[in-house]
RNA sequence: CGGGGUGUAGCGCAGUCCGGUAGCGCACCUGGUUUGGGACCAGGGGGUCCCAGGUUCGAAUCCUGGUACCCCGACCA
């Protein structure tokens, strides 16, 4: 097969950058920073979209829309916000274009500034809590519990299709509670939604965590994380979940009377994935091959060629196809029954290869003989030859096996991949010649930790929820500490 | 924002050192033979050589300035 894509050995940016190009999910437009996400890759945002939606629906959420434009008073009521994001904010300071008097063209009409400027929104927080203030009064009003799908837009310095863009799609939760309790348990709700998605539909492992204080969201007092393993053994942060206390409730006044009449401040929480985890879900399965798909979020799940030579064999082949389409379509299959006449077999097979197709079925002459299939699964590369008979039924169940088998594998990737170690000296040795997780014990300051990232690149990723207490020293200081926290390279 | 690289047909590139009026592969169009892992043969169409200025009889090629994108770093989801 003629190699479409550079290797993951030979270099595995390059080979992420050719997948996503080649496999149609996206591509750099005119606008610097930003991508353009074709059809094939939206089909699979759109399932991730689908099957997130229901699960914050099922949690009790409601969709809103905020504006795109913030007020820039707005977003610098919040302190640790600002120094956030001020450094990548976008801003919009005229409202009108006018012809240029010296001749062809446009130019911004410097009649038209704005008395206030606009943010391009970085995240919807302040404009959130500025409108939540007029929604609530009592603690009848709550909880809110309330999300956004939305673009955002971060003026990042350099950028990379899916992982960071300067604008990308995502969903923000955004929720309002009585008390501190029920804000913390609807944070760790919503972790909990985002790691059941990363590992139950994206078949992406994930260690969920606290980040540490220098981790944190601007303007939160806990933010917990799922963290997943790319290929190459570097980290992606694939989703996050804010506790932000009564910070933002402070900054916009937002207050209400509880039950026995006394005005307190809300208590407040936010919550995200983006289309980084596009980037994640390619990072995680594919092969030097093209996109490897998990059944559940590919837009095809199976692709079905047919094999001939005249048009007569064309025509059995469609009677034969069109009730297996219609039986696989019965048990929620996604099918396309590709015989387009201007495409050959081969082209097709790789074609459908590169784009992560889970399962493809041919049909030629012999089958048409013999009543049987070729079945092949993208995951592992394979072939069967299968009685028709009955088919749809065992296609069905290898759907089920590719989703299991390919969460298995990323799972064993990242055991074989996370390692204990006690010695910084090891540390920054395997750290270049294995990667991955690290799980290490370190003293609980932000100095260390800031030692730790200026000598060797890796991060506190997170301080992982099921970490057992485990006495020990940190490996930089010797200080005592009692859990083992998660370092890695990350993206 | 620093360092490096690249802009030539829809895509991938050669040609640039050494100036002489643009080429290869894929894709596309026509015809035929093909079709169980990206078919083959024959014919054909397609270019402001990133932009602006300069040098020259003559610039894709040399000079000056600009611009866009990619990769590596610092910053971040």
């Amino acid at each position: 097969m003629a190699k479409v894509l550079t290797s993951r050995e030979e270099s595995y940016a390059q080979w992420y950058n050719d997948l996503v190009l080649k496999a149609d999910l996206a591509e750099n437009s005119a606008v610097r920073g930003c991508m353009v996400i074709k059809p094939y890759g939206y089909a699979i945002w759109e399932k991730m979209q689908r099957v997130l939606d229901d699960m914050f629906k099922e949690t009790g959420h409601q969709n809103a829309y905020f504006p795109l434009f913030i007020p820039k008073s707005f977003f610098s009521k919040e302190a640790a916000h600002v120094d956030g994001f001020a450094k990548e904010c976008a801003v919009v300071t005229h409202y009108r274009l006018k012809n240029d008097p010296d001749g062809k063209g446009v130019i911004v009409d410097p009649d038209a500034k704005l008395e206030e400027e606009y943010i391009v929104r970085p995240t919807s927080e302040t404009i959130i809590w500025n409108t939540y203030k007029n929604w609530i009064q009592s603690y009848r009003d709550l909880p809110i519990l309330v999300n956004q799908w939305a673009n955002v837009v971060r003026w990042e310095m350099r950028t990379r299709l899916f992982l960071r863009t300067a604008e990308f799609l995502w969903q923000e939760g955004h929720t309002a509670h009585a008390t501190r309790q029920e804000a913390i348990e609807e944070t760790e709700t919503m972790l909990k939604v985002y790691a059941k998605f990363a590992e139950e539909w994206m078949a992406m492992p994930v260690v969920q965590g606290y980040k540490t204080a220098n981790e944190r969201f601007a303007g939160a007092l806990e933010t917990l994380t799922i963290e997943a393993l790319m290929q190459d053994g570097k980290a992606l942060q694939s989703g996050t979940s804010h506790f932000l206390g009564q910070n933002f409730a402070k900054a916009f006044d937002v207050t209400f009377a509880n039950q026995d009449g006394k005005l307190d401040h809300v208590w407040a929480t936010s919550w995200g994935v983006s289309t980084r985890l596009m980037g994640a879900l390619v990072m995680s399965h594919s092969d030097d091959n093209g996109l490897v798909l998990p059944p559940k979020l590919a837009p095809i799940q199976v692709v079905i060629v047919p094999i001939y030579k005249k048009a007569e064999e064309l025509e059995r082949i469609n009677e034969v196809v069109d009730g297996l389409v219609v039986r696989l379509k019965s048990l929620g299959i996604s099918v396309k029954y590709d015989n387009d006449d201007k495409r050959k077999p081969g082209w097709k097979f790789a074609e459908y290869e590169l784009k992560g197709v889970p399962v493809r079925l041919a049909v030629g002459p012999r089958d048409l003989e013999n009543g049987t299939m070729e079945v092949a699964r993208r995951d592992t590369l394979t072939k069967e030859i299968m009685p028709l008979e009955g088919i749809e039924t065992k296609v069905q169940q290898l759907l089920n096996d590719i989703q299991e088998n390919i969460y298995k594998k990323a799972l064993d990737f990242r055991t074989a991949h996370t390692t204990k170690v006690d010695d910084y000296e090891e540390f920054k040795r395997l750290l270049d010649e294995k990667g991955g997780f690290f799980l290490c014990h370190w003293d609980g300051t932000p100095e260390t930790e800031e030692r730790i990232k200026n000598e060797t690149k890796a991060t506190i990723r997170c301080i992982p929820m099921d970490a057992p207490e485990e006495e020990g020293q940190c490996m930089v200081t010797g200080k005592p500490s009692d859990r083992r926290v998660l370092f890695a390279r990350s993206y």
